[in-house]
DNA sequence: CAATACTCTTGAAGTAGTTCAAGAAATCAC
DNA sequence: GTGATTTCTTGAACTACTTCAAGAGTATTG
């Protein structure tokens, strides 16, 4: 299952089974907190079933989605994982959930022992960077409305694992005017 | 002058002269594109001297920056420098311009030789990422004027540096709404 | 199988930010 | 140092998106 994924570097049977080694595996309910802002949070997070959503809280206490996972991604508050400061991001389950989890010191340990895991960790990170500047292109680029359609064209399958409201959110909009996007589009 | 940044991983002083080895020195004066964009650009920037914007053209025609860099940051089309594809993003300078530049063929000549290079630039797309996704969260929670004001108490040069025009397509504002803005905060 | 609580939609009124046009101030080029 | 170009400002009209309120539909809970 794993090994799948690690097709993205280079590792041999006995470094495969090394990493899985230092894994534990752990189980969420629907609506479970897997991650909460203003906690250290010394983890990353495999989600091998369900999905999950990160957001940050506001001074108004609204709520902002700035990711969601799903099966075959990893997530994590990467600045709390890696400085050991309070998380600023939540991660919530969206649906049950089972993930990977390793804590700092095992990856930390994989990583001096298997210089394989330092490359498949820096094309992960890279990967992230790239996904993360293409998205701050768009939102600069797009309307709201090319933002959705947009969305709903790449990941046809999210209306039916990711609310309507969770949507709105990660796009930056109000869930109203998602409502007022899709009658226009429907009445073309 | 370059040692003084690879203090990010732990390098010998040998490690220190191959890594700097593998560099060329490249000027460029002040509008000159560095990269641009529809073009494979092989190489990654450190600047030592400058400053630049990367930015992105939609299919009005219209620019919109997603970055600036200045001494000691590196810039690069990460996804043309990966992949071989055409760059989506222009990076060009405005100010005369120093860099030492590094080749994919050479970068990846180093990763393989130097273990800490790959630390290194684990270390530096890991913050990259945060930072992105830093920016992204503050997109979706503030307002364009708290944007501004926070900009420029992070950075409180960068009006030396950059123009108000450069900045208002940065934050995802016309100019002429920034200018409104201050207008707005000198009459308090 | 009610009761409660979310989710999505609709509408009317409001606001943050845009567009266009034009002028003043600063910078650049020769 | 003068003309040309670019930068910043101002104002008036406009629009993309928000807010608030209320109702219908769908899940979730005991």
């Amino acid at each position: 299952m794993k090994s799948h994924l690690l097709a993205y570097s280079h590792f041999s049977e006995e470094e495969i089974a090394k990493v899985l080694y230092h894994f534990e595996e752990k189980q969420f309910k629907k609506r479970d907190l897997v991650i909460e802002a203003g906690h250290v949070d010394s983890y990353q997070y495999f989600i091998t079933q369900g999905c999950v959503r990160g957001y940050i809280v506001d001074y108004n206490g609204k709520e902002h989605n700035i990711a969601f996972g799903f099966e075959e991604f990893w997530f994590g508050d990467m600045e709390s994982f890696t400085n050991n400061t309070k998380a600023h991001y939540n991660y919530q389950a969206l649906e049950d959930l089972t993930v990977l989890a390793i804590s700092k010191s095992n990856w930390d340990k994989i990583s001096n022992e298997i210089p394989a895991f330092i490359k498949y960790s820096r094309n992960l990170f890279r990967n992230a960077m790239i996904f993360q500047q293409n998205r701050i292109a768009k939102h600069l680029m797009q309307t709201a409305e090319q933002r959705y359609e947009q969305l709903i064209n790449e990941n046809p399958n999210i209306l039916q694992r990711i609310s309507l409201k969770n949507i709105a959110s990660y796009l930056g909009v109000t869930p109203e005017f998602i409502s007022i996007l899709r009658k226009k589009a429907a009445q073309k």
